[in-house]
DNA sequence: ATCAATTACATAGGTCCCTATATATTAAAT
DNA sequence: ATTTAATATATAGGGACCTATGTAATTGAT
């Protein structure tokens, strides 16, 4: 299942003469940096995609939490994106900014507001995903569905490790 | 803390009135957010076990290239972390503003400086060496060998696959 | 009913990145 | 030699996050 084929060939390479020393540097050798470097070139593909759309790759859990054209708090927006309130308001400022959401004030709690979709956000949708889909596509090749499942996994119990670590700290 | 009770049953499961409904967020079961995920909670790792020795994430390749108290120029750092040049500019800024580091204009080139680390600098390596460290056995906890090499091995495919990506883009 | 938590947001201040450009300086070409 | 192209940094402007705090509205417990 997991085929195990090595491939750590080519991690860094390139020793020209006069340059600087290729460190086999250890830090490329473990999964931190490699998923540090995933990321950030995630976030440029998607702001290569996605610009074009006048969206960005922030913005994504938004578009997809109220896609049905549904209302949700800026608290319920945040936990659900897995990311904390500030990065939300200020995700929300930007998108309210480019008319893509609108605050509706929760007649049920005055310190609240619901925040749903504009009707140019909703025009967008279509295009976003289609666009997500190429770039997962793009991402993903060469891969095996097997392959990905377990990349998934393996993901899935490093972010679990993650979290845990938080809250052992914040506990303690 | 959004209990991502994974299963890729539950798909459309679950609709209780009052909650937020719990959508079966296809974005969670691709590998881009949980890339994206797994390096947040990196980051946020690392700033926590590094903040109390004066460093930060993003001083790490300089740590790391200069450790032996060698110089080496801003380019040359920027490509060895695999950053661009002005975030390596505007991280070598706060590490000089913070004493780690000393810039040297290089005697065979007016453009360019020779970058390296200070005493204080210097210090504080053998801390942030050991931290690190400590840090990486809590992010895989649990994980085999086979597995963390299995997991950078995926890593490094998906990398592969973005640097082509951004390639084919700029060729075009 | 009142006063003290507990929320929901807003704001301030930082880090880590990126793209696009401007500014020197060195290397190449004519 | 001059002009031109390529390099090494610097700067401007943003986006995406985070922590720490302040503020207003709501809940709870007297």
């Amino acid at each position: 299942m997991v085929d195990l084929k090595k491939g750590a060939a080519a991690a860094v390479a390139a020793d020209e003469p006069g340059a600087v020393p290729d460190h086999e540097w250890e830090l490329f050798n473990t999964p931190a940096p490699l998923i540090n470097m995933a990321s950030r070139g995630l976030m440029r593909l998607a702001e290569r995609r996605l610009k074009p759309f006048g969206a960005s790759a922030g913005q994504l859990p938004v578009f997809y939490l109220l896609r049905d054209g549904g209302a949700m708090s800026q608290r319920d927006l945040a936990r659900l994106a897995r990311i904390e309130q500030p990065s939300m308001a200020q995700t929300l400022a930007r998108m309210e900014r480019d008319g893509l959401i609108r605050r509706v004030p929760d007649p049920k709690d005055g310190r609240s507001s619901l925040i749903s979709l504009t009707k140019k956000a909703l025009t967008k949708a279509p295009a976003l995903r289609e666009a997500l889909h190429a770039g997962r596509a793009e991402l993903v090749e060469g891969f095996s569905e097997a392959e990905i499942a377990t990349l998934c996994d393996l993901l899935r119990r490093l972010n679990r490790n993650l979290d845990r670590g938080v809250i052992r700290e914040i506990a303690e």
